[in-house]
DNA sequence: CTGGGTGCAAAGTATTTGCATGAAC
DNA sequence: GTTCATGCAAATACTTTGCACCCAG
């Protein structure tokens, strides 16, 4: 379990208890929405209220100690901040895997072809994992 | 101005003048969220409810008559269902395009690489658009 | 200490539901 | 005629805000 209280303050977060185990929380289990992360911190703070997940996740969120991920006909997840990379979502078991990949010439050709300045891709694959093909 | 009818039908939607304004937004606005969908419809059935509006985007997107799209930091917006495709959103005007990309190739080595068996990909790149870039 | 975070309650916003009426087919 | 859509009002769900108290730095 890593100690996330530097890596908050460097995004000028106060390290609170409360923070921390958000941190902990988005840590293990990769994704996470608002409501199951709110019922994971209940078990350790019993008196957390929502509020504090939702004021901290939207500070989170400005401070890009975090990063918001919107997945088709779901509540958006949450993850901690790391390099570019995409998602596959699994549309029966709705388990949530990060891939890295290069796209860097997707974005140049599309740069070129639309006269955008591109910043930033949001790519997520739907279908179904290994797992879920198999039962 | 296309009639949307016989479209509706097709999708199990009864042709009801409202849903038909709806098809005739979606068509000529592209993409919209649901707030300014309520207030352009409003122009036309001045008693709309929003609660139609609600119940209509909902059966619409059941019967795959349209489509959600998700962006970055924003509402979602709805278009009419078409052919894959992709979209770019200007982070300056909020502008969203259309882009008609091959991605076989990227979804071929992401399910090998994965196992996933992948159905959908939703794209989505954030930027400056041309117009925006000069200002 | 001091600024900022927490928890609670209340307010604000977004979305859905139930029902009587009315329109599509 | 029957089925389903509409509009209204109410209910529910989701998110933000204000404030008193408390803790991290």
């Amino acid at each position: 379990m890593n100690n996330y209280s530097n890596a908050l303050r460097k995004h000028h977060l106060k390290a609170t208890p409360q923070r921390l185990e958000i941190a902990n929380t988005l840590a293990s289990y990769g994704h996470i929405n608002i409501d199951n992360l709110y019922e994971i911190l209940r078990k350790k703070f019993n008196s957390i209220s929502l509020a504090t997940i939702y004021k901290n996740i939207n500070i989170m969120l400005e401070n890009s100690f975090i990063q918001e991920v919107k997945i088709p006909h779901e509540k958006s997840v949450y993850e901690l901040s790391k390099e570019a990379h995409s998602h596959l979502v699994c549309d029966k078991c709705g388990a949530i895997e990060d891939i890295t990949l290069d796209l860097s010439q997707l974005s140049s050709t599309t740069a070129t072809n639309t006269h955008f300045k591109i910043d930033k891709i949001d790519l997520v694959f739907s279908g179904i994992c290994q797992k879920c093909q198999t039962l």
